[in-house]
DNA sequence: GGCAATCGTTACCGAATCGTTACAATTTGG
DNA sequence: CCAAATTGTAACGATTCGGTAACGATTGCC
């Protein structure tokens, strides 16, 4: 679960950013003052990101910019100045983005997702029991052992590993590991799967008229 | 508990949707005049879901549209007009979906869940007594060990899941799990409600000449 | 050009799953 | 309280679905 940080002193602007977070998955976490809010960051608080209003009252943002710099929490701002100025600033020391107000909450989400994923990247490697991958240099071991995968078994291990517990659907399968769609019917999915269930020992499950599903007993 | 905000101004049929959504088991409120509609989300009221009467004094329900799409509160209009281009224009200008008046109510319930089920991620897990669904893995458990399902079997607990203490119409049934319509009559639903009760033990009620109610005794 | 690796397809088997049917049990309505 | 309608459930045959082996086509490499 991500974390957001949001410090805006509008109270609607505020609960409505809380709930429109929250609802979509995020822990969000409301502060109204600039100053307050830079207490809690010193104080060791942690979050995944922060929205920051840039007109606060007493502290504004640019002054709080260098506190979640140093916290290393990449920043958002949020302006209702539309002021060209204001958002060469806010970049330029050190922001993420910014979006100025009055937003539709589908861009913000957009932002955040971006902004998120360039911050937090793919872990180095993904464990699933004695099996572990790496995704940099695209080898998997198996109890300490290199074990060799096909360029497609290997795509299908990680798209599974991506989504344990995950239902996928074959038609979702086969978007994310043949470009594009792909017509007519097979066993080719079949097959892959065969193939990587016998070579890594994994759970792999049918979910059946639907796809396959990674099993992993560790902490769902 | 998701909440619906219903913009109609004839009062009869107003007051028929609030009763029926709220037996539903939603949250419903209700507002007759167009201008104070905007005037309510503009001050910040938020909502899951939005029915939109096209022909409302004063205000029409496209210019609603843009007050509720900048709120990304997802529209269904509702309209006694059966001319295609309105039904053009108002999805075209992004809403999720319109309904000709007059209308059943059990294909007003089919919409509103596809809507909100499409802006609202579902939930991690739905709990019911001791047993577990979880929607992403597509996987049940009951006192915390798995329990299999065949597909129909999952998707019927699930359908049921989703509307709790509502008597679902075996016509609602079929075309939700049986893709589409389904000819002939049969003993097909009686048979795998008769295996759900009990591999589950749920109580999963007849509703005589009606169909199914899955019967909680939790907050109702 | 030849070899090896990899892939998608096809074929076939067994098991799972489904809809139907038949009949018993229950409910409904007068 | 009875008859008709409705629902519950077991059994069965047909179909579907998933697992896997085998095969040819394509590709890349030497």
């Amino acid at each position: 679960m991500r974390t957001i940080f949001i410090v805006e002193d509008d109270e609607a602007i505020n609960r409505l950013l809380c709930m429109n977070l929250s609802v979509t998955g995020y822990t969000v976490t409301g502060e109204y003052d600039g100053a307050e809010a830079k207490a809690r960051i010193e104080r060791g608080e942690r979050y995944d990101l922060a929205l920051l209003d840039i007109m606060l009252p007493g502290l504004d943002g640019f002054e709080l910019l260098d506190t979640f710099k140093a916290a290393s929490i990449p920043v958002i701002f949020l302006t209702a100045k539309n002021a060209v100025e204001d958002r060469v600033k806010g970049l330029r020391d050190g922001a993420e983005d910014y979006i100025v107000k009055p937003f539709a909450l589908e861009e913000l989400l957009a932002r955040i997702d971006k902004v998120l994923s360039r911050h937090l990247p793919p872990p180095d490697s993904i464990r699933l029991g004695d099996i572990e991958i790496f995704p940099k240099s695209r080898s998997v071991t198996k109890g300490g052992q290199p074990l060799e995968l096909t360029p497609t078994q290997y795509d299908l291990l990680l798209l599974l590993a991506k989504n344990k517990n995950v239902a996928l659907s074959r038609e979702r399968i086969l978007s994310e590991i043949w470009n594009s769609d792909f017509i007519g019917e097979s066993r080719a999915i079949d097959n892959h799967i065969s193939q990587l269930r016998r070579r890594t020992g994994l759970p792999i499950v049918a979910v059946s008229r639907v796809g396959y599903r990674l099993e992993t007993d560790e902490g769902v």
